[in-house]
DNA sequence: ATATCGATTATCT
DNA sequence: GATAATCGATATG
């Protein structure tokens, strides 16, 4: 199910939307839109699956071990890049909550593009020759990642909420209808947290699109 | 459709 | 030395 009309104003979320706790934010980023503007072309996408991480009682956020270096974003003010690299492979993209001081963030795994697909195509270094292959660039917090050229050297630490800056995130004017929400993907530590939401039905969506089923 | 596995590095024990 | 908020390729039902 493809969603999401392009809208020609977006106007960027404001520091308050995510001095609040990740689950909320979490919510309410759903069907909104991350834009890359210094791109050769302008990059954008609809958010439509997103997990919160927590930064007390969470063991499973790399903020649980306190601040660091590599996590110390998540403790600055609200609304900034946190990018981190894992497995030797991949950057994934978080954003910050909670007011400054207290951790939290919102990780961002699906994107469904509206914008500059031949620019993510390159980005990602694959070909799309049909409807069928778009999932591809941005269904996954490594895919999206790489489609939108985010480093941790390049972005980690910006400001999310200035349209003034590389990488922002805006509202268009969406309004999404169903949020399934489930437990996150990949980690081991407090796995059983509901803590992934996504827009239901939307086929970007990475993982189980699906509520899990209490089996046997 | 699910399962297994290698890649490759920052971070932590 | 082990692990990790992953992906893509390969194998098999």
């Amino acid at each position: 199910m493809t969603s999401s009309k392009p809208s020609a104003l977006i106007r960027p979320l404001d520091q308050a939307f995510f001095a609040r706790n990740p689950r909320p934010v979490a919510r309410g980023l759903l069907g909104k839109v991350l834009v890359r503007q210094d791109a050769p072309t302008p990059l954008t996408a609809r958010i439509v699956e997103v997990e919160a991480y927590l930064g007390a009682n969470d063991p499973a956020a790399h903020s649980a071990a306190g601040n660091t270096p590599r996590n110390s974003v998540l403790f600055g003010p609200p609304g900034h890049a946190y990018v981190y690299f894992i497995y030797g492979n991949h950057y994934c993209l978080n954003v910050s909550c909670e007011p400054e001081g207290r951790a939290g963030g919102v990780l961002f795994r699906a994107l469904e593009p509206l914008s500059g697909v031949e620019e993510m195509a390159r980005a990602r270094g694959i070909e799309i020759h049909s409807d069928k292959d778009l999932p591809k660039l941005t269904s996954g917090p490594g895919r999206l990642a790489a489609a939108f050229c985010i480093t941790r050297a390049r972005d980690n630490g910006i400001d999310l909420t200035s349209s003034a800056g590389s990488l922002w995130i805006g509202d268009d004017g969406y309004r999404s209808r169903g949020i399934s929400i489930t437990p996150r993907i990949g980690i081991t530590k407090a796995a059983e947290y509901p803590l992934r939401y996504f827009l239901t039905g939307n086929r970007f969506v990475s993982g189980p699109k699906t509520l899990p089923r209490v089996d046997k």
